[in-house]
DNA sequence: CGCAGATTGTTTGCGTGCAAACACTGTGCT
DNA sequence: AGCACAGTGTTTGCACGCAAACAATCTGCG
């Protein structure tokens, strides 16, 4: 048999295949689902968690095809960064919904690639000031287009009402 | 000074300040912002991979919080398997969009937790078998209900028209 | 039959993410 | 001044998530 309906040798996104529908074959030894059509009215499909997580990780996949020298985490504290300069680590964290083992990881990263430097803020000596680096400054400069491409390919599918109505519904998530 | 906007001693999702605004005190050290408002019109919070990652820590925080014992993957194999029965830990990584290494790691902490049992596929040696055991299956029955809520909830700002057409614009992203 | 090429599973390395525990510093109140 | 409490940064442990490289197996085709 071996219906070959998903082809994709590796990855998971990029390519977007449905749900193929040629499985369960053989499942003898693990007795065979309770419910055959439906479980309990529950489609993991429709749910919204789900259908996030394939959406991101389509971005992610698009993101580090057009911009490969720094994720969208990265990417996200370098943009914050040029819109509002430099700033306490916890802030910038804040500024881009990461905790502050997340930022630390981030800044850590970013500082090694040599767009982001840090010093110790003299008022308060708990903090530590995080800031574009002269690299990071240009790399950013010259990759805000790239990103915005990136949002835009993201939702190719959807005309610019959609897109809009897109980004109101999922603000309103949070 | 210590504009003190944003609360929340750690943690990023769950709760959702805004950009607070109090920000870029002291900038000294590191060279101001170039673009003091806007950054070549890169607005971070309009872009589709900044929002649908907020989305997806508030979800994630919802459905941690409700349903402690496993993580929203390790939920999203289980339904697969009450869906359509045991199969090929590849298909079943297809089948819940994640590739091979993240499968592998998913299946194996859900055998350690007892909820699910591989076996050899007798008739293709490369494939390993992965099925719900009794404990997975009542796991999973016991909730559903409350996966389903955890939906809701996490939609819960949007009336039922808005949350079918987020829900249909997502799925298009794919 | 026999071999090239595809599938499947595994491993390693790296980068998010979060919880929890900790040390240090700042603030407010007495 | 002194002390409780809050804010900041660090570390550890765990769980995704992906790329790349491998070994074992299967398949199709000559």
């Amino acid at each position: 048999m071996q219906t070959l309906c998903c082809r994709s040798p590796r990855s998971v996104n990029v390519v977007a295949w449905g749900l193929c529908g040629g499985y369960a074959k053989r499942v003898k030894q693990h007795a065979a689902p309770q419910t055959p059509p439906e479980t309990a009215g529950y489609r993991l499909d429709d749910q919204i968690g789900y259908v996030l997580r394939r959406a991101t990780q389509r971005h992610l996949a698009i993101f580090s095809e057009v911009i490969p020298e720094v994720t969208t985490t990265q990417f996200a504290v370098l943009a914050r960064l040029a819109e509002m300069g430099a700033q306490s680590q916890n802030h910038l964290g804040r500024a881009t919904a990461m905790d502050g083992a997340t930022i630390k990881g981030v800044v850590d990263r970013l500082v090694r690639l040599g767009l982001v430097e840090t010093a110790p803020d003299t008022r308060d000596r708990r903090r530590l000031t995080v800031g574009l680096s002269a690299a990071g400054r240009s790399l950013f400069a010259a990759r805000v287009g790239d990103a915005q491409d990136i949002s835009d390919r993201t939702v190719a599918a959807l005309n610019p009402a959609e897109r809009a109505q897109l980004l109101e519904l999922l603000s309103r998530l949070t």
